[in-house]
DNA sequence: TAGTGGTCTAGACCACGGT
DNA sequence: CCGTGGTCTAGACCACTAG
């Protein structure tokens, strides 16, 4: 299960497949993780690297510390239609549906004597018979990083994890801006809109741990996503 | 300094120091925090309660641990401009401006027996000589909870503060949702705005620890406000 | 009362940054 | 090399929840 002498921390490594199994459905939503004292003893490990572990997945909101209950699951709670485009597939999955993505433009660019590929996608849930879109991604890729990238379809693949299997790249951070914006006709017709009005966007960069750049990307959300927030008060 | 006896939780006590030490220039912009030893000599407390002290000023953006230096002061760090209305104060700090706050509406009502506080807002910063609005904050507050709270002048107190002094009641969480929307006549006028143009809004509910809604608010952003929103991607 | 998570101690070893 | 933060151990006591 966990491996001691990794480079990765045991408290990540934990992380990792507690994060996995509540995703892939092994616990599922209001069910009660192990207690820390049962991963204690599954996983050899100490309390502490345990509640490190739980303690940012509560911060991801994918579990709920309850005192003298135990921790819950949470799939379906308030944080899940947050800024988390960055996982779409597990947000479909937050909602019982599937993700679908159609590729709407997919070209290859100079700009300073470098080579990008320009990636147009539509993003959406489905639910048995009905698609909901939800998003528009622009991303502009450097060719220098990601080689051959262009070769891919990306309507099955998802972009990040060929980053990570393919190329061995994992993005890390983002940094972004938020701003409202007018739709216009292209928009309204891409997301099946019946009249303009104003939308959320979003735009920026996508970096490694290393602060390398390796994606900048905007995205335009359809009234279907809801932006929810919820955050304590610092005093 | 510290009350090992106090209900309130060590880190929690050493938190409220270091941050009131912070906004209050003790420390200043890039200023290292002493070190996690030398703070376990000051305040007769073991590492890990320092970490967990210095781990959530580290998630409010206010400093930045870096690994073989220090912990460095972070005041207009990417993160200051994010969703924290709530510490409006705050913000100006970190800007080096002052809080500006003019009461635009001011009303009791009842609705279904019980009566309110209408608050309207408009707030923004002052440098010098320019004054920028930021937002134009809607608050209603229960007088049930806030007996007398209308007889006070919110334009120099910080309502929050009030709640805290006042009538001992801590906001601890909000829950908001985010939405585009069209400026409007009254809006562009109390903006300063020229032209109508779409806007960013948030709307939702504030809550104490045990869960008792305090305020239901609603805030209106202006351009001049820049959503910044940095995070990790989980993987 | 038994079991859970919340806080805290007093250590240890490591990886990183700069001298 | 030393000082810094990062991880981890093996305990302890407490507060909360529920039967």
């Amino acid at each position: 299960m966990l491996n001691k002498n990794d480079v990765i921390p045991l408290y990540v490594q934990l992380k990792r497949i507690l994060r996995s199994q509540i995703l892939n459905g092994v616990f599922k939503e209001m069910d009660l993780l192990p207690s820390e004292t049962q991963l204690m003893k599954e996983y050899q490990i100490t309390r502490t690297t345990i509640r490190k572990a739980i303690a940012e997945l509560n911060k991801e909101g994918l579990v709920q510390q309850v005192h003298g209950k135990g921790t819950y699951v949470r799939l379906r709670e308030t944080k899940d239609t947050v800024w988390n485009f960055q996982s779409f597939s597990d947000l479909a999955r937050r909602h019982n549906q599937k993700p679908i993505t159609k590729v709407l433009e997919k070209e290859t660019y100079s700009k300073d004597g470098d080579h990008f590929l320009k990636l147009v996608r539509l993003r959406g849930l489905k639910s048995e018979e009905t698609t909901t879109w939800m998003t528009i991604d622009t991303s502009h890729l450097p060719l220098k990083i990601f080689p051959n990238l262009e070769a891919n379809n990306f309507s099955s693949t998802s972009l990040y994890e060929l980053m990570r299997e393919t190329y061995n790249i994992h993005p890390h951070y983002t940094n972004l801006n938020i701003e409202p914006m007018m739709s216009t006709p292209l928009i309204c017709d891409r997301l099946e809109l019946q009249e303009e009005q104003p939308l959320l966007r979003s735009s920026g960069i996508v970096l490694t741990e290393s602060n390398v750049e390796i994606e900048r990307i905007e995205i335009i959300y359809s009234p279907n996503f809801k932006f929810k927030l919820s955050q304590y008060i610092h005093s």
